[in-house]
RNA sequence: CGAGCCGAUCGUGCGGCCGCGCGGCGGAAACGCCGUGAGGAAAGUCCGAGCACCGCAGAGCAGGACGCCGGAUAACGUCCGGUGGAGGCGACUCCAAGGAAAGUGCAACAGAAACAGACCGCAGAGAAAUCUGUAAGGAUGGAAAGGGGAGGUAAGAGCUCACCGCCGCCGCGGUAACGCGGCGGGCUGUGUAAACCCCGUCCGGUGCAAGAUUGGGUAUAUGCCGCAUGGGCUGCUCGCCCGGCGUAUGCCGUGAACAUCGCUUGAGCGCAUCGGCGACGAUGCGUCGAGAUAGAUGGCCGCACACGACAGAACUCGGCUUACAGAUCGGACUCGGAUA
RNA sequence: GCUCCGCUAGCGCAACGGAUAGAGCAUUCGCCUUCGGAGCGAAGGGUUGGGGGUUCGAGUCCCUCGCGGAGCA
């Protein structure tokens, strides 16, 4: 489970203060907070309106199922890198290996 | 059978598990159950309206849009039916289609000459230079002053005559644009108005981030309660003032916000009947089909096939324009071929 | 949501509706120099963003589409 993140403040405190981390399809900032939190980072750049809504439904979806496997409360903003097709195997499989990376994964 | 024309429609479907927005019901809550959930273009923002706020005595100027005629419509630059013109063998399609004798501008180059004329030529006169007449032919150009014939003439010319065209008048048909016919005029006025312009018709501005609700201060008006043990000014004392609550309006202020309303039932949609060539209208019956706000439709699996195009509501409608894999239906629509 | 502006040679820019769309920098070649730079001379390079229309004629006027940029709240 988790909250969206929809403020302005919310996402220019992450920008500032969150680590940021890389992955093949996917750059994700993170910080502590009091519940798990997630914004989404799509602009016009990745696409028009079709595209941008689909990439986040996947981004969303993919980050459904990986929640509970988090150990511990943060807030996430995921910003995904520009490619040809986006795939939802895809930014699962970014997430599971960002998250293993920090030590994250219960 | 082949090639076309016109008018419409659809644009993945079914099932299982997990998940999302909104509404309803149950529950103290957690949550559960039920219902429902993108388009024909939701797009571009090119027009027209509704709605909201601001402005406004009336009228005019400026500016903009539109422009054959009649109709439809809430309105339109849209649609329908006609007229004229252009294209196609045809079904049919396309057209910003008022005014150039209201005025101004522009028309490069070529050409003798582009509101104006004689280069070559033709004819006459003359020994010749040259002068005069002429505008048929040549040459230039997008355009050369009606067309191509016959007569006529020194050569020619609407100079004359029929036909066509043009202009004017009359008659008939049509609501009208216009068409048809007759008579008259020999006939002079190039093109461009998507150049300025003229004429006619229409148009106030800004846009849902419009705008409204909820809190505080203050001024005025008013209603009710109250006359100090209370309240305000200041950090406190002294001192000074008198009020409190509600309502309305103005001003200040711009806080609260994962706020609320606007926010979806509307010039709505479907079917039938009637009127109309048609756009459309009338009547009856039925029906409710998103309402988000970092912005809801996704993931996994199975089955089917044509293997899924363009593409995502953001106040709401009517159009226009643009994008689009493919599939289907209708036509007493056309042309060509074959057969009977 | 709404309102504007721009698109011309590789680059940044010109061009009353009128000939074959220009000049600068850059590029290439030649001259000069021992060599290079500078300089001098010459050459190449354009669907005027795409399509359609008006006009005798369109980079210019009109319509439409595309791309880029700016502004308002």
């Amino acid at each position: 489970m988790y909250t969206r993140l929809k403020k302005n403040s919310d996402f220019q405190k992450l920008f500032a203060r969150g680590k940021k981390i890389f992955s093949p399809a996917l750059i994700v900032l993170y910080m502590p907070a009091k519940e798990t939190r997630l914004g989404l980072c799509v602009s016009k750049k990745h696409g028009k309106s079709v595209k941008r809504n689909r990439i986040k439904r996947l981004l969303r979806e993919s980050f459904r199922k990986v929640s509970d496997q988090i150990k511990g409360n943060y807030a996430f903003v995921v910003i995904p890198k520009q490619a040809e097709e986006y795939t939802f195997a895809a930014f699962e499989r970014s997430f599971l290996t960002v998250l293993k990376k920090e030590g994250l994964l219960r």
